[in-house]
DNA sequence: ACCTGAACACCGTTCAAGT
DNA sequence: ACCTGAACACCGTTCAAGT
């Protein structure tokens, strides 16, 4: 059993919002709960155990979260943070042409999932959390698609794929990679063992929906 | 608070299984299990529950069902059945042509997932349940994937989709329309209000995915 | 065989109190 | 302001006992 803090030294000036909240404590307990999901599922998070990883009793959480669904929410957050620095970097390894920042995308939301399992059930649901009434998370939900759009749209300017109706292509192409993250994560759908071998599945799969997307209307 | 049966009659001939089991209880059970979950979420589920439904101990349950889990899965099971005969039903007013069949799929597949919002969540994912364990899940699974790749295949067929790779697009296929139900569910899409603008926006979105198996190799 | 009450080891959340 | 212990109302699961 883990030494508990007696005492948190009230941290003079560094750490201290100007709510005059104890912003060490706070950090510390996202710190934990992504400790806590590493090795456990969704369903064994709990309050109880993140306050004990932090070293604190379980009701100094409530000073810095609503409820355990705010510290979701929180902790949510920073999986987004986490999403969108591997796209960057997924994406430095492309040329900027069209076709392949569309492929970088679906394969870095696809293997996001892979690596983190438990993240991923926090941020695109099937957590059962409710995120909708947190507009962090609203926000970076729309960033996500803005940037799937954005692709699409340059793909229509240069001509690769046929215009119009872009929101719907948009939604279209989501749907699949989404659809294959969530299938492998359920473990309903096996696309091979190696990492390269899930990496080809995916590309042919992307590929599927380019060609929708370059065909009708 | 609803009247405790004290006493439930030993239910002489009918309602009993070989194994001298009340099969009795095992619906009413389930059914309760049903009834809790069309007013409950799945976090909101509980043995206790259901139990005080049916009006028995909530110890009682451990003698039809493993656990909790065990008792899901069997409520799981029911939803395929609703499943299939949903689709059954939809297919009936379609012609025998393959695209109409594929449409038909999609619609049933997500229309499923609206309507019965807390049985899709046990049986299409979501829940953290552990139901690779459960052999009767596992096959009614197959049985969606094997009804999805007929179609398909009675598609190359008959000329209508490029041939080859029939597991690719089956998944590719399975993948977008089960993204489109889990954005849905997840409030992250919002396709309209009515069923008919819900309708549109699906058999929109499921031609790309026809559009994409067509041209391809 | 079938069902029960009591108990155990957990939960999230709230309250009153300590510094 | 920040953190605590105690309490409340729940859980799933197990045990020993009743018929």
């Amino acid at each position: 059993m883990p030494a508990k803090k007696k005492l948190r030294k009230p941290s003079g000036g560094a750490g201290r919002s100007k709510k005059g909240e104890n912003l060490d404590l706070r950090e510390d307990l996202i710190l934990a709960g992504e400790k806590l999901l590493q090795s456990n599922s969704l369903e064994e998070f709990s309050l109880r155990k993140v306050a004990a990883i932090a070293g604190v009793s379980h009701v100094a959480t409530y000073h810095y979260f609503e409820n355990k669904n705010s510290l979701l929410a929180a902790i949510a957050e920073r999986g987004f943070q986490k999403y969108f620095s591997d796209f960057e970097e997924e994406v430095q390894n492309t040329t900027g042409d069209f076709y392949d920042r569309f492929i970088s995308l679906g394969w870095t939301y696809i293997n996001f999932h892979i690596e983190n399992r438990q993240y991923a059930r926090i941020m695109f649901g099937g957590g059962g959390l409710e995120l909708s009434s947190q507009k962090e998370l609203r926000a970076v939900s729309r960033k996500t698609y803005k940037q799937l759009r954005e692709i699409i749209s340059t793909g229509q300017r240069e001509g690769k794929i046929s215009s119009g109706n872009s929101r719907e292509k948009t939604l279209a192409a989501w749907a699949m990679i989404h659809g294959i993250a969530m299938l492998i994560l359920e473990k309903r759908l096996n696309p091979g063992k190696s990492k390269s071998e899930i990496r080809k599945f995916v590309h042919s799969v992307t590929e599927y929906a380019y060609a929708g997307m370059r065909g009708s209307g």
